[in-house]
DNA sequence: TCTCTAAACAAGAATAATTCCGATTCAGGA
DNA sequence: TCCTGAATCGGAATTATTCTTGTTTAGAGA
């Protein structure tokens, strides 16, 4: 089941109205990448989209795309998803526990909750698959990030 | 508050059992990359565990550090965090939504629910910081995919 | 304890995702 | 239509990670 046409124009409508309002032009490359993604439902990465706008847009380059993406998520027109930053993270703790991670410093708190680790999972998720496990992430800014930017 | 040592030798004693279980060796280097996550409680990356490692095994090379934290994490001992896959994900749906997430072809779905858009945060994360978004990940094996490995 | 061998390692090259840079183009206001 | 700063292009640079080749070593067995 695909996005309806009505929603996508929606969404291309408001890309337009919130361009607009922060400044930013209306370029035909930013909008075949947001028009992309506003159509897309498989959380696609920048190289799939690029690849995807270039068949519209043929000397569009990879940097527009990274750049678009970049400028689209700062408005809040889009979600960049799963990535905490560019490196992976470790951690030798093996007890089931959740995330509270400061976007503006990268820092990675672990948190328990007995309540959290039970989550109620909604029946629709299992027409997706079979859950192995569940972790809730917090996002937030942490009290030394909020202090430094006083 | 720094682990206690008593808590570190607890897991260095799991990590060899692990190891020898699974048939590793357990060299020095092996032991030493694995010492400094099981004291360390900032989820460091792997080149800040490089970085320290080297401070007393200075011959360890980064390739080392990175094959010994896969298979730390293939054997169970640590968690690698946040990381989907090596590409940021990207998508329009601005509705609050969550993620189920097949951890064997990458695919992500998104799902909806009340209850969990309004999770119970526990007190004591309040002192890391202001929360300002929760998500819920899932992790699990799709359909499709459970299909083609029977 | 000594020997042997597959497993693990070191060093640096290769790869992949992303960002930077200098030159050029263009959206949209005057 | 003209002008200007914002945005783009193309390729080089950067960063994280993995691969390759030759060397070392843990731990099994004599």
């Amino acid at each position: 089941m695909a996005l309806s046409k009505a929603e996508i124009e929606r969404r291309m409508e408001r890309m337009a109205r919130t361009c607009r309002d922060g400044g930013l032009k209306l370029t035909h490359q930013r909008m075949e990448v947001f028009r992309e993604l506003a159509g897309a439902e498989d959380h696609p990465d920048a190289e799939t989209i690029y690849q995807h706008v270039r068949r519209r847009v043929p000397a569009i380059s990879r940097d527009t795309v990274y750049r678009t993406l970049a400028t689209l998520e700062e408005q809040g027109l889009i979600h960049k998803a799963e990535i905490l930053s560019s490196r992976g993270r470790y951690d030798a703790n093996m007890d089931h526990h959740h995330h509270f991670i400061c976007t503006a410093c990268g820092r990675v708190h672990d948190f328990y909750s007995r309540t959290l680790d039970d989550l109620p999972i909604p029946r629709s998720v299992a027409s997706f698959g079979r859950v192995e496990s569940a972790q809730v992430q917090l996002r937030g800014i942490c009290t030394s990030c909020a202090k430094t930017k006083e």
